[in-house]
DNA sequence: GTGAAAGCGCTAACAT
DNA sequence: ATGTTAGCGCTTTCAC
């Protein structure tokens, strides 16, 4: 008959060692499978625990140790390709008996800084931030404070461990489709950046670079033609507008991000051209809805799933041995050719 | 010079006591805006939180009364329906001085009773289930627990609030504005449901309800039919084939869910009939991707961030009386009328 | 290998 | 209005 502490209802610690006749210690050594506690007095506890359905309290291991639970932070709950990303995130972590917990979609600095202050404030042992956009500053006092790993920004820092994609090959990998297709005219979207951080770290300056290069490396120099606008659908939209305009108007738009692409093919539609007779039309991220039949955009696949299990290993990693030093992955992204970029039978 | 607690580096209470001569109780009153603090002692303590940079321990809190913060489960990252709900939600939270972390998507029943125990471990205030599967008893044991507010499913409880889309009428505006362009033969694609808690409680059983009541309701019974698979892509993609396959094809398709009729489409495009001139598809849940261009599909908004903002309401008032009533929330959908199910220029 | 006791940061109950 | 104290549930010394 379990006999649960009177105040909260919660089965504590204590009522188990009661329960088990041992002590309380024990009973936190065969939670913890720490050293020092027998056989018999692991099955003695595990009876116990079992019996009375007890569950360590999080908040109450915070206090003292561990909370055996990790924080992730991402920008936007509805770009699908961040999902990935959790996704292998959480199943490694879970495996490893950690509890996950994910801060609200969050765009800006100051709403980063809120939730990254909220997982220091319960306790996470470690976070996994997403494309932060904060600061490099802001980035390394989260880590002083906790165990912390940035994914998909090419900033290398001493204090925090990172995995990104290769924002430069992925890049690279539509250039050279388009133009193998022919395309010479191949315009770029991208998202306009100003602060000098994120020039070199965030991953759409890394593509827009990566395009000019892969441009160059086709002697295709003459033909490099940016849209700054952001990574929206709206920005896709103007931005394919601006090309639309020009005067010698494009013949394939690798827009920085499948969203982006969303938009630039409803400014392609609403000017009357066809895709990809008049236009071919390339994106970024592999999201779900680029392979979705009506839509069916060419694009590059970043292999969230990896990114995410890489990050989690990576945090696990950092919390059995802080002061390891900081390692940085780079995952090589693939192409996925879909109809956008076709060639058409004429 | 401020002299944080040596151990973990973190300003506490007390230093923040020290710092301003009070005891650490007026510090906890000032902090919690509570009773008992004179306009002198509020504007020490201010002073001394805002000199160190202190930050209420939000694990240490939970030991003894509130966390201020909120717990949000979600099913699925991916369905950025869901997006507009915490949105809706966070920023009423946010601005009632609460912090909002959310569990990593979860499907089943196994996997929410994981996430729901996660968040009464981390001592969360109040909890908002969306879109919960797993049975009323669960529920019941978690609102038991802790204050908890359900979305978007509707079976009504005791021990908690809910807020829910009225999908019985969603399913009429599908039917009456298909009904409306001429449609007799208008076919629904439902998520197959066994579990009887599922089939009173759920969207996707009631959507199906409603969708035989307004056919009844406009004499057309006997061209009731319905596709039984998932919602899912592919549950779409299977029950437009079967659908496709009937002897009396039907001239429109109800898809339960967006998803559900992105799969269906691709199922209609394989058969080599066009959207909307052979056939008009309806989706419900008005998704971002409803709204690209290439995709344009007919769907029914629900008002998630509405939807969300209710709930965070609701269970901020449950905080404050834990045992007023049970409120039950339903919202009104609204269609929204786009090109595959439009009228073609013949 | 085992347990008693201190204490993590905070709040509630109880003085004053 | 203010301060003192006990204790939330757990882990961590440090005895034995």
């Amino acid at each position: 008959m379990p006999k649960p502490s009177a105040r909260t209802g919660r089965v504590t610690i204590v009522d188990v060692a009661q329960h088990a006749e041992v002590s309380t210690t024990a009973v936190s050594k065969v939670v913890r499978n720490a050293y020092g506690a027998s056989p018999e007095m692991q099955a003695k506890v595990r009876k116990a625990i079992a019996e009375l359905g007890y569950r360590p309290h999080a908040a109450a291991r915070g206090l003292r140790g561990q909370t055996y639970s990790i924080g992730v932070m991402l920008p936007n709950i509805r770009n699908p390709f961040f999902a990935d990303i959790i996704d292998g995130a959480t199943e490694v972590l879970e495996d490893a008996g950690y509890q996950v917990l994910m801060g609200p979609g969050c765009n800006g600095e100051a709403e980063e800084a809120r939730v990254t202050e909220t997982m220091i404030d319960h306790s996470m042992d470690g976070v996994i931030l997403i494309a932060p956009v904060s600061s490099r500053q802001h980035l390394e006092h989260v880590a002083r404070s906790v165990p912390t790993v940035i994914v998909g920004r090419h900033g290398r820092s001493s204090s925090y461990d990172s995995v990104a994609d290769d924002d430069l090959s992925g890049a690279a990998l539509v250039v050279n489709h388009l133009a193998d297709l022919g395309h010479r005219r191949i315009a770029h979207i991208e998202h306009l950046e100003t602060d000098p951080d994120h020039i070199v770290e965030m991953p759409n300056a890394v593509r827009a670079d990566g395009y000019r290069q892969a441009m160059r490396a086709r002697r295709l120099d003459e033909h490099i033609d940016v849209a700054s606008t952001t990574y929206t659908q709206e920005g896709g939209y103007l931005g394919a507008q601006q090309l639309l305009a020009r005067l010698h108007q494009p013949t394939a738009i690798f827009a920085g991000a499948d969203i982006v692409a969303m938009g630039a093919l409803e400014a392609i539609a609403e000017a009357g051209l066809t895709v990809p007779g008049d236009i071919a039309v390339a994106g970024y991220d592999n999201t779900m809805f680029a392979g979705f039949a009506p839509v069916s955009l060419t694009t590059v696949d970043q292999r969230g799933r990896q990114m995410g299990s890489t990050a989690a290993r990576l945090v696990l990693d950092r919390i059995a041995q802080p002061r390891r030093p900081a390692s940085h992955m780079k995952l090589a992204p693939t192409l996925i050719a879909r109809r956008t970029t076709a060639v058409l039978p004429h």
